[in-house]
RNA sequence: CGGGGCGUGGCGCAGUCUGGCUAGCGCGCCUGCUUUGGGAGCAGGAGGUCCCGGGUUCGAAUCCCGGUGCCCCGACCA
């Protein structure tokens, strides 16, 4: 391809607006442009990189033994009525209304497929032999963001793999799971990712294990917590802290004494008035465990982990308590509970770290008062000590005797076991061998596609621009001849071109009749792998020069031959991602 | 959904507080000459509903009212 008879719009400056690299960068490349919030061309740039990814997803997947198919974007809403989940997705279900004759259409736009696809599997899956399966498509999803942010990591219109397993076993569920573990690891070091792949919260419904795949970045939206002794790594949401070795301090109790504390009602306010520091104060929340009241106690610097929580106490649904129901079970309006002679009896759950707090400030359980003095045992009783809280940096490693380091980082992919909650919802059962009905277990395994590419950007760049691996690259070789004007060098980049395509390269030839350094700027801008330059220094003696994105420096190739020595380059690189892997572990390090 | 910011040629911005000549600057674009290894120089030129609607005024990019779009922080995110 020739720059002159494409569409690559970089630019100099950055627009208004964008802030995060990957979204400047994706921007100035000349990759996407903003169509409204939330929603993006992608360029002819753009599209060949996602493209890219999207072959080394759809190659791995098939390699697998998943089967593509496609579902359409519109679907019958009744699907979703009959699943509960038009009032699960709520505003995020993009739902209209359409004419045909004498009656109106009700449809959704798929924000993902399990609905379309349980109800196919319904129809045409009745017998253990038909399984095990797993179906993926590759597909635009639609969810109606209610703040689309970081360009493309977070829109309202997005491509996604999603892949579905049935199976007749949880035996062979946890088979097929396995190989879309595999199959994601597979896809995500083909793109050159740095990523991990962490434990993640399954949610209230339906699934019992789920992982993520996430790659570490500043600007990510969610937070992970990783072991970098043991690799144990999970997702903030779910992330369990080990042994604490918490000791009671060795002090004398003191006798409780009860201190106004008028219109304190939140865990600052309080330490502040009374001067104790908030490790020292006991959080006592009420929560609602299916519909029945409970006091979890939480240390005042920490935060309840509201799945932790939710999990030990083995409920489905988890909340905290209305005001009424706290007033009536503490005696107190909001802000004064605490553990000490709650006016109803309900079961109290601490947390490991509030175990060896002595002579602790808590909620009086009456307006305007707090309890100083407070000890366990004596002055209130908790049904046991268990993991509630959110880990923060410096936690012990739930696996080993390690810390926990915190960090920021882009979901690019999620595996999940879900059990049957569609089967049944939609009535996707089959016969075992003994004719016995059961509902079809499914797994569902998703990878956003977009996000692999702003993945990448968001982490492989400096300050000149984008570095590309070449799996991902939307062209690997870059022609620059440096003066288009001269017959010689645009013939011979010509000649150039033409062998390296002919040899299934994928190269762009710059032949704009621009300055060398706008071609370098743009060239580094965009990135290239691999740029060859032509220029009369080089020429006169019979040479031209190479330069891979990620080194500093240039160096000379004979112009004979230079065709078959640069075809071979690129295809080692393809083949093992040798240099670009060496860049991303000094980058990483 | 709460809080904040912004909207002026294709892009980035100034001008708005304190209303007043023909709305300005840089980049980009077009023409010509010179230049040519890291975003060239000179000369000439094209390109604007100053987000939209209403109001105040002799006069509105500027003041007032309403709307709308975009961005950021937070809440939310199968």
């Amino acid at each position: 391809m020739r720059w002159t008879q494409t569409f690559i719009p970089t630019m100099k400056e950055t627009p208004e607006g964008a802030e995060i690299p990957s979204h400047v960068l994706m921007l100035r490349a000349g990759l996407i442009t903003q169509v409204m919030a939330g929603a993006y061309t992608y360029l002819p740039l753009g599209l060949r990189a996602l493209r890219k990814a999207e072959r080394i997803v759809r190659e791995e997947m098939d390699a697998a033994g998943a089967v593509e198919l496609l579902m359409p974007a519109i679907t019958p809403l009744s699907l979703w009525e009959q699943t509960g989940r038009v009032e699960a997705f709520g505003d995020v279900l993009i739902t209209f209304s359409v004419r045909r004759q004498n009656r109106q259409v009700h449809i959704a736009l798929g924000p993902t497929h399990e609905e379309v696809i349980t109800d196919l599997i319904a129809r045409h899956i009745s017998s253990y032999r038909q399984m095990p399966i797993t179906l993926y498509q590759i597909q635009t999803k639609f969810r109606n963001e209610e703040r689309p942010r970081f360009g493309v990591l977070r829109t309202s219109e997005f491509i996604m793999k999603d892949a579905y397993s049935f199976d007749a076993t949880v035996e062979s569920l946890a088979g097929s799971y396995q190989k879309m573990y595999d199959a994601y690891c597979r896809i995500f070091d083909r793109c050159g990712l740095d990523y991990l792949a962490v434990e993640a919260e399954s949610g209230p419904i339906g699934g019992d294990v789920s992982h993520e795949f996430m790659v570490p970045a500043e600007n990510g939206e969610d937070r992970i917590v990783h072991c970098r002794d043991c690799g144990y790594a999970a997702n903030l949401e779910r992330a369990e802290i080990g042994a604490r070795g918490n000791v009671p301090p060795d002090v004398p109790l003191e006798p409780v004494e009860t201190v106004p504390t008028p219109g304190s009602t939140t865990i600052e306010q309080v330490s502040r008035l009374l001067g104790c520091r908030p490790e020292q104060m006991i959080k006592t929340l009420i929560y609602l465990a299916d519909g029945q009241p409970v006091a979890v106690l939480i240390r005042g610097d920490h935060e309840a982990n509201e799945n932790k929580v939710r999990r030990a106490l083995g409920a489905t649904h988890l909340a905290l308590a209305d005001p009424e129901t706290i007033e009536r079970v503490t005696g107190a309006p909001v802000g004064f509970a605490g553990p000490v002679r709650l006016k109803q009896p309900i079961p109290i759950w601490a947390d490991r770290d509030v175990e060896p707090l002595r002579n602790a400030v808590t909620g009086a359980n009456q307006a305007d008062a707090h309890l100083r003095n407070v000890n366990p045992g004596r002055d209130y009783q908790v049904e046991g000590y268990l993991d509630l809280r959110i880990a923060q940096h410096g936690d012990p490693c739930p696996r080993c005797s390690s810390q926990l380091a915190l960090r920021h980082a882009i979901e690019v992919g999620h595996v999940f076991k879900l059990g049957t909650k569609y089967s049944e919802a939609l009535s996707a059962r089959f016969l075992d061998e003994n004719e016995q009905l059961h509902p079809i277990i499914m797994g569902c395994y998703g990878i956003g596609i977009n996000r692999i590419i702003a993945g990448l950007v968001e982490t492989s760049h400096d300050e000149a621009g984008i570095i590309w691996p070449v799996a991902l690259a939307p062209y690997e070789v870059e022609i620059v001849p440096l003066n288009v004007a001269d017959e010689a060098t645009r013939r011979l980049a010509g000649r150039l071109h033409q062998r390296l395509a002919a040899a299934g390269i994928e190269v762009l030839l710059d032949d704009r009749g621009v300055r060398a350094g706008v071609k370098f700027k743009d060239a580094d801008l965009v990135g290239f792998p691999l740029r060859v330059v032509l220029g009369p220094r080089s020429l006169k003696e019979g040479k031209l020069e190479i330069k891979w994105r990620w080194e500093a420096d240039a160096e000379s190739i004979d112009l004979e031959e230079a065709d078959q020595a640069i075809a071979e380059l690129v295809r080692d690189e393809r083949a093992t991602a040798n240099r670009f892997r060496q860049y991303a572990q000094r980058r990483g390090d």
